[in-house]
Formats: C-alpha cells, sequence, structure tokens
DNA sequence: GCTACTCGTTCGAATAACGGGAACAGGTTT
DNA sequence: AAACCTGTTCCCGTTATTCGAACGAGTAGC
C-alpha cells in the first residue's frame, strides 16, 4: 500500500479500461462520442475500439461499440474456477427450495462483497442484487457476517478505505455501532440486515470460515421485512443458515 | 475486413490482455512465470500487473495474480442488457420444466454463438455447455438455426472465416452437405444436431428473428440420444419449441 | 548456520510506440 | 448542392513503455 504513491500505471492500459468503462456505462458508443467524453483524439480512440475489437473484447453495431459476451465467458469462468461455488451452490439451491425466498452466496474480494451465485425461492423478492454485484461489506447481513470473522487488522483497513458510505437510512454509518453489532455477529454466528441495504428488506447472513477461522464468503438469506420478523427470522432462519454453511465449511476444508 | 491489414494494434493493450489470458489460463501466475510465458521483460510485466490490480481486474493471493469478478460483473451486466435475456429467459425456464432437459438460449455474436442462459429440468445431461461458452455455429443446434437465418452473404463470410472445424465424428465438416442441411432447417424452420457437439446428445435449436427475418439468436432443448429420438425429437420438442421461439419473437418486438 | 536459489521489486536510460491533428471517404440532413 | 455528421487514415514528434541489471527478501538445501 506504501508503494502505490511509487508506482505508475501503465496509462495506455488505462486508457483501454477507460474506454471499456465509458462502453459499458453508455451501453455502446461511438468513437467521437468517446474521445469527447474522456478527452481524446478520435485517432486514438479509434486505433484503442479496434484493437479492443480484433480481441472480441467489443463488439461493433453500426457505428457504435458494446461490450461483448467476452466478459461473460471469462466472469464465469471466475465464479465456476472458485473453490467457494462448486461447495456453495447445491446448499444455496436447497436452502432457497426450503425458505421460498432469495438465498446469496457472497464471497470477499478487496474488501468488497461479491455476490457470486443467487437462488430464487417460490416467493422471493426482487432483491436489487445482481450477480457479480459488489457491495461494502457493512451494508448487508452476508457482507457484515464476512467483516466480522475477518482478522482485526484488516477490518480496520478496509474500513479505512471505504469508509462507511449509507445505502438506506438504516444503514450503519457510526464506526463504533458497527464495532458493537460485528461483536453480537461473533457472539451469534450470524448476521442480520434490518432494511439497511434495501428498505422493506430484511436478511440474516452466516460466514463461511476457512480452515485459520476467517471468512471467504457467506450465504445469506434474504425476504420481505413483514415476513421475515419474529421467531422466524430471529431463530428458524439462522438455525437451517448455520447448518447449511457449516456443511459449506466442512466440505471445504476436504476439497 | 479488408482493413484488417491496415489496421495496427495497441500494442500496449495486447500485452495487457495477453496478461490476463494467460493468468486465465494458468488459474494465477506469478510475474516470473508470465514474463517468462510470454517472452517480455519481469519489470514490464510487473508494472502491467500492478495496473491490473489496482483497477481490480486481477487480485494478487501471495505471489500470484488471479482473475478477478470485475469480469463477472461486467459479464452478466452485458447479459442482461441483452434485448434477448429478459424475454427469453422465462421461455427457457418454461421449456426446461415442460421437457425436463437442458435448454440454452443462445445468441450470435461476431460470427460465433455464445450459450448466454442456460435452464436445468429435472434429467438434464450435464452437457459440457458453460454459460459465457462461444461455439462455431456449424456444430450445434441452436448455432445452425441461427445460421440458416442470416443473410447469404453473412454466412458465406462467417464460413470463410471460421471454416468447419470438427467437434465429433458427425460434425457437418462439408460446406455443401452443410448447405443442404440449412435448406432444410429454413424449410423446416428448426435444426438437429445429432451427436455433432457432443456423442450421446441429441438436440434441437429453433431461431429467434428480428423483424427483417434475421437470427439473432436461438432457443435450443438438448438431451441424452437414447431419450431424444423419434416422435419425441422430430415431432413434439420441435412443436413445443416453435411456440416458445414465436412467443419471444412477439414480445421482442413489443419491447 | 551459511549459501544459493527463488520470488517480486526498483531504477535509469534508449528506443519504439502511442497520441495528436489534419485531411479523407461515406452518409445523412438541411 | 453544400454543410454537417460519422468513422477512418496518415505521418510526425514526444512521451511513455520497455528492457536489463541490480536490489531485498524469503526459502530451500546441505
Amino acid at each position: 500500500m506504501a508503494s502505490d504513491s511509487r508506482h505508475r500505471p501503465v496509462e495506455t492500459v488505462e486508457t483501454a479500461f477507460d474506454i471499456v468503462d465509458v462502453v459499458k456505462h453508455t451501453d455502446g458508443a461511438g468513437v467521437t462520442e468517446l474521445a469527447a467524453e474522456l478527452d481524446l483524439a478520435k485517432s486514438t480512440v479509434h486505433r484503442h475500439v479496434k484493437t479492443l475489437e480484433s480481441r472480441g473484447i467489443l463488439v461493433r453495431e453500426g457505428d457504435t461499440y458494446r461490450i461483448s459476451t467476452w466478459f461473460l465467458d471469462y466472469g464465469i469462468h471466475v465464479r465456476n474456477r472458485h473453490r467457494l461455488f462448486d461447495v456453495a451452490k447445491p446448499k444455496v439451491d436447497e436452502l432457497a427450495a426450503e425458505t421460498d425466498e432469495k438465498v446469496w452466496c457472497v464471497i470477499e474480494e478487496h474488501g468488497m462483497g461479491v455476490h457470486i451465485y443467487g437462488a430464487e425461492g417460490r416467493h422471493s423478492v426482487k432483491t436489487h442484487a445482481r450477480i457479480g454485484q459488489r457491495t461494502h461489506l457493512h451494508q448487508f447481513a452476508a457482507g457484515k457476517a464476512i467483516l466480522a470473522h475477518l482478522p482485526e487488522d484488516r477490518i480496520e483497513s478496509i474500513l479505512d478505505d471505504y469508509g462507511l458510505a449509507s445505502q438506506t437510512e438504516r444503514t450503519i454509518t457510526d464506526r463504533e455501532e458497527l464495532q458493537n453489532n460485528l461483536e453480537t455477529i461473533r457472539e451469534q454466528g450470524y448476521a442480520f440486515n434490518h432494511e439497511e441495504s434495501v428498505i422493506g428488506v430484511h436478511a440474516v447472513g452466516a460466514p463461511i470460515r476457512n480452515e485459520s477461522g476467517n471468512a471467504i464468503g457467506a450465504i445469506s438469506i434474504a425476504g420481505p421485512a413483514n415476513r421475515l420478523r419474529g421467531d422466524l427470522l430471529t431463530d428458524e432462519l439462522p438455525d437451517l443458515l448455520l447448518g447449511a454453511t457449516n456443511e459449506v465449511e466442512v466440505n471445504l476444508a476436504h476439497s
């Protein structure tokens, strides 16, 4: 981290990815538009875009370039190769079938939570989460479950790096309050989310730990606040969840 | 296409993606390994890798770099933004539930077929296909259904570009034979795959066409050859499939 | 315990490449 | 028909990329 200031990035590569980013966020753009947006010469953008196209990273549709499914190929590859995915997927499916709610498998990467797999129950809410989505760890149940089970210094550095941005009015934005919450989570072994990421949505999340006890991911069950409350939320679902995560941990250790 | 020879790519960007490719295929690699593999100086690779890491494209685990879920994020974004996905997904799920076989939604991109969504039936075979996978159009039912419903000149240029590589001993590798097959597909409105991509697997595929009648994708039903045969394969499944694809086409037109 | 190998990292200097701007070709609008 | 838009091409100057060698650190060998 201290070497960050010393490290000078390859700017040509940065502009290439800047182009990809703009193309993604605009859902397709032309050379002129990209050049204007990124303050580059048209010829420069053109050369980059042609390079990316020849690699199959961008595809051309008339005069606009779009992100290609190259990313889907690589993305799914990443997911399938992740140690957790194979083991967790069947359990996530099971939980969704048993609870009829939305169940997510989340991993930690670079200090953020990444939703790598989600299973629908029959009544599952349309959460705003999407496969591949990155969310700040303090903003949701699975994330807090992960955060609580990381080494103390990593927790500090993550909170330092990203801060405590709010998602809803109920998101925990006070550092001390979060520390208390994490302590409770460690004691209980699971975390709750009371409308902290989406108003009207409650969730329970439990960590998946490796041999050294550090969380590498988590599983969460989410549903409407008026259905996920009382004993169901505080007892039944955590029980089910812990059963699943414990099993995943055991299977992980033997793989 | 003719300008391909004239176009000189941005080499720095190429090396960056070369690095990403090697990291993907080796499932994680270090600086020295990458430098040796790509015949570059260690310092060059180091700078690239640091740049990619700071962007969150690669993640570091000890001394090896891995592909990150950044790709999953972008990949799923691409899929979700595709016009076909929203409309086709529910139909694919329906077909899988009705037939109990593996059902795929495939789109055409850059002259290849990309599997963007697959639904499992209760008895579905473990096909080798994976979300994001790119396959030559002539090698499978959905692909041939697409190929048959493209403008004549595009068909020619795709076949010229990619040739007719074989996947199994039953893959169609003769151009004339393929043309005859495509003609039959156009007459019937759907395509069969008789162990042309995987031995022991049969499939039916039907195109999804836009307003001008050109295929933009296809849906296919695949299953074991000994179950998918006779009337089921030649009549029942095509009927079900065409019902679904027609509906998708109508919904597409009104979206 | 020391040595010898690996790994990632840093530095400076030379050259190759990237980026810019102006001019071109093809289409569509005014 | 002319004025605009688009993507595309060219060449030149300068910068930023690349290389190779040297460094620090950690690990395996004996």
